[in-house]
DNA sequence: CGATTCACCGCATACGATTGCAGTAATAAA
DNA sequence: TTTATTACTGCAATCGTATGCGGTGAATCG
């Protein structure tokens, strides 16, 4: 090959092209490619000629042109919290592969748990819309929902339990249940009594969900919560090696804990080392996640398994049946089971 | 809010809905909108009655109608081995970070290492073409990226030593130096002789230049290398378990071993660990990438950071530089050193 | 042999926004 | 009063593709 040092970018190979020099219109070129023939029959050899001289300028069909036209625009967008936390790869993953299979490609934006970033993201696909769109919301509303739908007529597909819109497909775990097992086999297996909670703002809906689901199985349990117990991180690992700090930092501090994410969990675990606590003879600590480095660590974290390549499958599932115009009936909603991973940090 | 059962997509609003809302033409509200009223002055009292039924009907301008005018795509393209791979987070971060500032929106891909998924994107990006591509090739060549840039004059970036492309600006690790002294500090300074290593396929550029520093490192320290003590794995943890388990099995075992990557070495520490053996009394590890997990594990691994945020920051930056016309010169390399951090495995 | 049918192909328009050019009215200059 | 200038606005072409409609030549039918 031959490098020049300022490839000028070659005049793009359009249709035009094709057609000039297979001598046909360009409407023949693209019935021929567009496999309408079928319709409007195409000679052989007309074909044949076309189809050489494709070749022969590789040419590509520019895909913005036909979105300009209104056809789909092969092109699917991710919303999710933060790219950097591990619970997010095996949905994105999922999500892309399945997409690939589409031949659909993929955009990703964070909102780092933000509801600034959530609208804006919104405002983006309205600018420029997609076919589908696959989030994992914190703050939006319906409304907000609505409006995406209504403006840019994509497809959507949410996860979180909260999200109630009649056109959105949704699948959540069922995190509500798993944490009170995990809670009530804190007290009833593990024999304790004293149990710290590391959470996140009520303003999250997973947040608020998991903290009452701990508070009704302590209180169906006859377990008090102390004062202090209730210690609020940010879903970073910093963070909760924070609270756990605050905690044991109480005159009574409490024999187990548990995190509302894996993150929060491990920074636990960090702080438990640092002071020189045994996990679990001195604390217990419970995460939620299940995310590898989870079972890396020693003690290995015993944690709440979810299942976010499996979630990210359906949602992407379900997103495509709508792309393709398989399905459009009323939302779905697809609930799966999260499991107890008993291992040794509890 | 009324959620309708079924919003009907609203016919998008256009420019011609604001024009005959605000009764003046479609290319005014275009001259209003696009700030070249400066050039070409519109009335006060117009351009009032403009802004104000674009407020209206909450008019958003299509994305697409400008970029088949050959105006920007506000939009760059990522491509990856593997979202999965915690490596590439940092990086895809920055990229999001720096891609955000711009107003732009990110697509990414994953190759999962391999040649056709490196050639698939780039057929993606002919048929959508985007202003600019930030990628970390494993398999692609200099011709490859000179029939990408031709064909769609996007500006691109690459992490990766072995890309020579005179338009293209590249960063690398000096991974070689790392992992030479790595060595060297492993055989001189923690005084072992029977060093392992757990490395990938040649065909890797990567692997193949960590593999040559490590034999320099050891033959230049006057070390043998014994047969069975190369291994080669495919960057999993998985396979890096397999890999020291291999090594284990030898009549001679080595008393350390460096991992081509964190992943790799991770898995040789749980291999370690179930076979009974103390790390790093009974088999050092040292690993390479320097993911979070790495200070998790117990013992904290020893490992060679590399800086992929930094990295990704650095080519974000080169590639507006680029789509900005800030920069049409020649590739530019930046070279980000690494740094070995001593933990506790070795 | 005239009329109908059919196979095949091109013309022209539309999608939504930008922009060169032209046009109109009002004002300024001659 | 006529001309030149300015301030403002509209017309129409354009990007690349899909598609309704119309046209042409040949074959078939009555």
């Amino acid at each position: 090959m031959s490098v020049r040092s300022r490839p000028q970018r070659s005049a793009p190979v359009t249709m035009r092209d094709v057609a000039k020099l297979a001598h046909v219109s360009q409407s023949t070129v693209s019935r021929v490619l567009s496999g309408s023939s079928d319709l409007i029959p195409i000679g052989d050899e007309t074909k044949a000629r076309v189809l050489k001289a494709v070749k022969q300028l590789g040419y590509q069909p520019n895909l913005h042109a036909g979105i300009l036209r209104g056809q789909k625009t092969q092109l699917i967008a991710v919303m999710i919290a933060d790219i950097g936390n591990a619970f997010y790869h095996p949905l994105v993953r999922a999500v892309q592969d399945v997409a690939g299979f589409h031949q659909y490609d993929v955009m990703i934006a964070n909102t780092d748990h933000m509801r600034d970033g959530e609208l804006h993201f919104c405002e983006s696909i309205i600018r420029r819309p997609v076919d589908g769109v696959l989030m994992v919301p914190y703050h939006l509303t319906d409304a907000d929902l609505d409006r995406l739908i209504e403006r840019t007529g994509a497809a959507v597909a949410a996860m979180g339990q909260h999200i109630e819109h009649p056109l959105v497909d949704t699948v959540f775990g069922s995190d509500d249940i798993s944490v009170f097992d995990a809670i009530t086999w804190l007290i009833h297996v593990r024999g304790h009594q004293r149990i710290g909670f590391i959470g996140v703002t009520q303003s999250f809906a997973a947040g608020a969900r998991r903290r009452q689901a701990f508070e009704q199985a302590m209180q169906q349990a006859g377990v008090t919560i102390w004062p202090g117990y209730m210690q609020q991180g940010d879903w970073s690992a910093e963070s909760g090696e924070q609270a756990l700090r605050a905690m044991l930092a109480l005159q009574q501090p409490p024999t187990a804990v548990f995190a509302c994410n894996d993150l929060m969990a491990l920074g636990a675990m960090e702080a438990a080392d640092q002071l020189g606590l045994r996990v679990p003879q001195d604390i217990a600590i419970v995460g939620f996640d299940d995310i590898p480095p989870a079972s890396w660590v020693r003690p290995r974290l015993t944690t709440v398994a979810q299942h976010p390549g499996h979630m990210g499958d359906i949602l992407a599932r379900a997103l495509f049946e709508r792309i393709d115009g398989e399905y459009d009936g009323p939302g779905r909603r697809y609930e799966v089971p999260c499991d107890l991973i008993v291992r040794e940090s509890a």
